[in-house]
DNA sequence: CGGAGTGTTGATAGGAGTCAATATATGTGG
DNA sequence: CCACATATATTGACTCCTATCAACACTCCG
């Protein structure tokens, strides 16, 4: 019996390629972690000392310039890998948005424990396949749309990433209502944008019937078909 | 005796993972292809029917709105590998920018390869990774840098990236002169600008004495000093 | 030589940034 | 539980950077 028999994201995370034989060896060597909001894991240019997996919560991967602008250049949602294996320095810093859960890995280990494992590494490979699609795809909205078209795109891809997985009823369908778990100034440094334009476009999308603010944190997609329209 | 034995990036590809008899049946599944400057290998959307290495040449990722906005997403160099290996399509197109060689290989055939040869996949995973760093630091720039830092960045790295590799006597330093392999159009794809901001970032470059312009393609950095300070 | 493609330069406009004031949450201690 | 303090968000006025529109120059080839 190990912590990962109750894991939530046991048939997710790249930890689905394991037998139970191989699940317990590298539960041997990971640990589990609790991070408040705001609270980081790793930090840009640091050593990779660790890797970890995502079981609960929302993370922000970021850099910044050395005058102090930042850019969000990921999130990361339970199930997705966080840290650079097989790598010297990280990168980008990683941070809680949300109250989250991560299973903690020394990179030297998991980097070892992986070579011996070809599934757990195919998986791994799939994962970051993925995720430089997604990247890449972001690198489109930062290059080339306008303040309106960034933030419903962003709405959108939110809708469709915040969906808890798990629940059998409800099936994983894009939200019509969700908390986001960033602050302006957060969707300001995801989108390339200041706070003060991402605050006037979504009054504006609220102004337009598109989407409701019930509070701050809080969205109601009022009309998706409006809202991919604006996202161009 | 294969294609591979005298192989430009045999030693440098995902290739060196593999043994001699290896090499001789992935050379069985694969075939040398070679593209002219604006000819593509695939397009966005595109089922992912293809995988390559390149030997040799400079080809563009890009992807673009419907309303014909593009966004170069990357650059890829002899040694790099291209294309959406286990996946349904290809998120970007690929296009050459120069004379180009390349090794293709049918993607389905790749896949069923790379998943019996656990240390191609690992090469492939580092480099994944590598290539993901590089993006994640290119959103930076897209999201939170001004056109002169743009501009500045863009130089920097392609006079670290255009360093021909195999001369021995030549160092691979950066390169204080060199040809760009794009035209002003597909600069400003890469830098999310558009064609007039970028000329007028060259000659103001220019005009301060940091870099010199034989030609249209040609770049001289004469103050790489000043250049990294331009950068931001 | 001439014409098409590519790049540069100029004038103008518009979108997002900046600076500043106000409003709304969020939190703390009395 | 309320008053006040702090952080976060909205709104407004104005500026500036980059896009846009337009004219002109260069270069490469037929």
């Amino acid at each position: 019996m190990t912590a990962c028999d109750t894991c939530l994201v046991r048939n997710r995370a790249i930890c689905s390629s394991l037998d139970t034989e191989e699940l317990k060896a590298l539960n041997n060597i990971g640990r589990r972690r609790t991070l408040t909001p705001g609270e980081s894991l790793m930090w840009e240019g640091e050593d990779s000392v660790l890797v970890a997996n995502v079981i609960e919560g929302v993370l922000k991967l970021s850099t910044g310039t050395e005058d102090g602008r930042e850019q969000i250049v990921g999130v990361v949602y339970p199930s997705d890998f966080i840290g650079r294996p097989f790598g010297a320095t990280s990168g980008h810093g990683v941070t809680a948005l949300t109250e989250a859960r991560v299973c903690v890995f020394s990179r030297k280990d998991f980097d070892a424990f992986a070579r011996e494992h070809p599934a757990l590494e195919h998986k791994l490979l799939q994962r970051t396949l993925a995720e430089l699609d997604r990247t890449r795809r972001w690198m489109l909205l930062l290059g080339r749309k306008s303040a309106g078209e960034k933030l419903a795109s962003f709405l959108l891809e939110m809708s469709e990433r915040l969906v808890q997985p798990g629940c059998i009823d409800a099936p994983d369908l894009p939200l019509r209502q969700f908390a986001l778990p960033f602050s302006r100034q957060q969707v300001a440094d995801v989108l390339g944008l200041t706070i003060e334009t991402v605050s006037r476009q979504f009054t504006r999308l609220k102004a337009d019937g598109i989407i409701d603010l019930p509070s701050r944190r809080e969205v109601v997609i009022l009309d998706r078909e409006g809202l991919a329209a604006e996202a161009g």
